[in-house]
DNA sequence: CATGAATGAGCGTTCATTCAT
DNA sequence: CATGAATGAACGCTCATTCAT
């Protein structure tokens, strides 16, 4: 790749990356073409010589929120090896898209969703490319679950499960940020994810009782 | 004296029911009035002698689903005594939605919360409509919690933590039945779901191992 | 002639004169249908056993108008046999249309001629409506204008020329009384007019220098 | 930098002068915008690049209309020095308005006065638009006669009434034009304007008995 | 005879996209 | 390569008119 190539792929990441935070804001059909040039510091023709249609940067956002979401919280994950850590740190991240007062990532979620399961909906036809990223986040956790049985912190018994364990801790954490989002107050929910947490982590954990032990270390 | 005598609010219904239909297919913004128009069964302008703008349009369709679906789900907890079976038909209700191949439901449901949360949606302002819904839907669960409980079938401490068990649960719930939108076959998530629910009651059951029993009534 | 027909025509008249308070507020063009119905204390389809079209109400209320507003004139005029108080009085009857703070009649003159004027006016092709009511007002003043020369009051020589001199004042009234409502106090103008209508009957009369006499008579 | 170099406020100006066309023919309400696009030679959008809205350009055309009347007329009445030379020109010129087969600007000028004065006009906020333009044109002609009587060829008593004689001169000219317009043959009214021109210099002439002699030059 | 619910043509306006520069 | 002026299809909405009652 020369340089030139090089440059272009990195601006078209750079006008995705910025038209995300107007598509969080305001939705993908109030948000025109002439304020995402202007929030990419561009002109409005020059957004089309990085995408055929307002629709193509729409799903390069998505692309890219993927991209820098995962990554992130790879990157968080991974900061220890501990599997209780690594799994608070994984519900934590997670928690943080709505007890932040920057809702825009769970605001993005619920945009994308939206656009894959409606008949029209921009990436109806491109639904895998969430579904893949759910699985993505699937096995994240799945991972961190059989890492844990195999250090001996989790259950056994969990390590058939884990995926439904998985599936079904992403599928609450969705739902209460969603919750979250038509909330007054921000901290509302606190109490009852993580009475949720407890329960999750008391299920999973092969010695229940320590769970207090270990969330004092956090 | 109008000779041509219609039952204004008996239409004004009917058509908010019948823009459900669109709005949950296609979304709100890329319904346009005239379709709107032709599934009531109506002409264009006619839309316009029952609610003053698209957007009230809207907001009627939400209040028709609201109330809806709420009643029908009331009538359906209510066609039983037995706290268990109460639940289970909440939850099997709530689950419809997305085991159903109809998912007009959950796709209602994201466009509403879209347009609850999003700077510019329609029911930015009118946020409390969705979270009193939510609310109520709270209010129900908690109910056949208590109910429960007073019954000997639930354990007694769970009664303190009511609320929190279940914002949790319908948390869970909406996070599911938005996951079960973006797969490709609907009864994937079928297995996970039961595996939740099976913990779900063995964590409230008095006597967690009747589990088995109770679920072979069923 | 029936009652029935009668009493089919006294309405027709009827609505043609509520008709004229709208359009002398708001102008034809944003004056609409229902309004004109609920002025005239009917249902907006019974404007349509009336008239065929809306236009065709227009049409009527300025026959309306100008018949009302002559009749009432010559009634003013013909209340004293005095030349000289017979035109003062006309002179003052035509500016009752700006010194009034009801400028009513001077909107509807204005809105009349324009669609009496301009390419698609509502009554482009019945301009003669205007041109005869017009001069009709004419003729009043040069009844008056040779009542006056016969009597003596007036020069002899302006008998020749009434019809010019008829027309001129005609068009300076018009002229002050459109002035009158661009203006902000509606007295701005009388000073102006006073010293107007001073030359003008100096001009006219036989023995100008009584026109002091006369005025303080009046 | 803008490649395709436009002058933003030369093109503003052309659209709201060919605006001015058919607003004269046809009025604001009956004129649409796709027309004016037309006559513009632009695109129906490009409208809104320049304007807001339709009653912004209305109001850009009002604007220039008086912008480009008042510098005409100052310009002619500028060509000479002579104080009779310079009122008769600037009556010839008013007249113009009538004598002229397109007599599109006392039509705006009707135009403009109607949504000046009625209640939902466009401009009945910024009647003083108009108001500032009539006061304009009444010191105009207060000049033309100040310099008349400062040169001795106008009665030095009418200094003090050189406003009254202006607003008056004035109102006079609005009406005689409006007259015009609903007359079927244009040159009708030419006897009685040259009989009222005659009576009114020869009130203002130091020497009325010149006046034929003055006329006779022209 | 009187009505107002129903209608669609037509309006003003927006905006994704094109393209001359 | 970058631009923003130009565009017209498509939108939400209004309203004169019709007509079943």
């Amino acid at each position: 790749m020369s340089p030139k190539i090089v440059d272009k792929e990195l601006k078209t990441r750079e006008i995705a990356q910025a038209a995300l935070v107007l598509f969080s804001q305001k939705g993908y059909e109030t948000t025109n073409v002439g304020q995402l040039a202007e929030i990419a510091g561009i002109g409005k023709g020059t957004i089309y010589e990085y995408f055929q249609t307002k629709e193509d940067l729409f799903i390069a956002s998505i692309n890219e929120w993927i991209e820098q979401d995962l990554t992130q919280m790879i990157a968080l994950v991974d900061e220890n090896d501990d599997p209780v850590i690594k799994l608070f740190t994984f519900i934590e991240g997670s928690m943080e898209l709505h007890q932040n007062e920057d809702s825009s990532k769970i605001r993005l979620f619920i945009e994308f969703i939206k656009h894959a399961v409606m008949e029209d909906g921009i990436i109806y036809k491109k639904r895998n490319l969430i579904k893949e990223m759910k699985n993505r986040w699937v096995m994240m956790v799945v991972d961190i679950l059989l890492h844990g049985v195999s250090k001996g912190v989790f259950k056994p018994e969990i390590a058939r499960d884990a995926e439904k364990i998985a599936v079904n801790l992403l599928a609450y954490l969705d739902g209460i940020s969603i919750r979250g989002l038509i909330t007054e107050d921000a901290m509302e929910n606190v109490p009852h994810t993580e009475y949720y947490i407890e329960g999750f982590f008391k299920s999973i954990l092969a010695e229940p009782d320590k769970f207090g032990i270990y969330i004092k270390n956090l």
